[in-house]
DNA sequence: CCCATTACCTACTCTGGAGTAAGGCTACGA
DNA sequence: TCGTAGCCTTACTCCAGAGTAGGTAATGGG
């Protein structure tokens, strides 16, 4: 922007703490989100950021810090816009479907968080595993309570009762898969990966090969 | 231990040079799968292998190199025992229930193995990320391979063939992130695991719903 | 107008850990 | 017996990158 000369280290503009802090979180996503934890340097972070490095750490604590930070508030936004996508009294399978459509909706509009969030999620190391574990484990707790609540309206049978965390994690798992390879075959919209993962969670194999295909009802949102 | 001493770096017995690669690598494989990529060490590797580090050096080249060679040796034996497991001619459920079968019965016996694949197949970073994609493209052509001929075999759906492989990466999430889940919920056993998402990706929560049950055949190895 | 406060910077220190140079043993063939 | 090939080690070098010490400049209340 601005600067007739490029911009070599001017003295940032004065700001307060709050909108650095949030400027700072911004670029130390970025910067995760393409190199992971190890490989991002501090000193990368704030040249993004265009601040210098020991702004970040009178903000926002050390690197292990940082990161935890990052994670929570992308964590938080993603289940936002799950839960949010969510609304109770429908059929459990328009439920499920929402709640697909809106994790896959939010991972197409925000990449570098949900980089951020699954390429780290699974890496285990530093001491923000805590954060990450806890993370991970509100997304399947949901899930679980989504899928029970659909159970428990209409009588749920045996082998999905017996299991329903375990379902659970399965199925966070096949999101985030698909969510992977989505990225990495960018053709289809958001709402078709979401069908065809509800196909195969909701269906089934069984039925898909006989042909049956899962659509979302015709008048909703 | 041996306290008279300890064992304070006593020169190593001779021994041939494939001997000692398989040694370190499975040192490798030990202390990859203990503290991942990053925080794993050269000399901790060494100190486990009980063998000095330039040995490492000299065999296996860098820590990149060791660490691809390590995922491709894991990965390749996770592969063989999940193709092993599978029998052509049989009913595609079958198939299907053999390999998940083969799959966390490897899981439940390489746990190490397991961890090394998984939990770094995700982070991005190191050159040997290429070795990575490979592996898992490898997996997820099996699957979507498997789930193929399934379909051929009886008029496959359109929705089904026209989405093969998000399928297949989606399958392979699940499980994936089920095996996960299972290290930390050893109480069921391997089977039991398998048998869940069986139910869930043949049957579909549709009608696991509704009571049903997807049941291994009675006379099957 | 002045001083306290808060934003901000340059220019270091220091350590973990990758990778290597250079040289000792030991076995086996001649 | 000696020599040579190939195991094996000690004891370094070297650097990226986390974290900090100490100082400058804008702002705003008195």
């Amino acid at each position: 922007m601005s600067p007739a000369k490029g911009e070599p280290s001017v003295r940032a503009k004065r700001l307060p703490r709050e909108v650095r802090e949030r400027q700072i979180l911004d670029a130390a996503v970025t910067v995760f989100s393409r190199n992971g934890y190890h490989d991002a340097s501090m000193d990368e972070i704030s040249e993004v950021a265009g601040i210098s490095k020991p702004m970040i750490y009178a903000y926002l604590g050390a690197k292990e810090d940082l990161f935890a930070t990052c994670i929570h508030r992308e964590a938080t936004r993603m289940l936002e816009a799950v839960v949010g996508g969510i609304k109770a009294g429908l059929p459990p399978d328009v439920q499920l479907w929402h709640g697909l459509r809106s994790f896959f909706g939010f991972v197409g509009e925000h990449r570098e968080s949900w980089r951020v969030l699954h390429r780290q999620s699974i890496t285990q190391g530093g001491p923000f595993t805590a954060e990450l574990n806890a993370m991970r484990q509100r997304a399947i707790s949901l899930v679980a309570a989504v899928l029970m609540r659909t159970g428990s309206d209409e009588g749920i049978g045996e082998a999905a009762s017996a299991s329903g965390e375990a379902l659970a994690a399965a199925l966070v798992g096949a999101g985030e898969s698909l969510a992977d390879w989505w990225l990495d075959h960018p053709e289809d919209s958001a709402d078709i990966i979401a069908v065809r993962l509800m196909n195969l969670v909701w269906l089934g194999f069984g039925n898909l090969v006989d042909g049956q295909v899962w659509k979302p009802p015709p008048r909703v949102s």
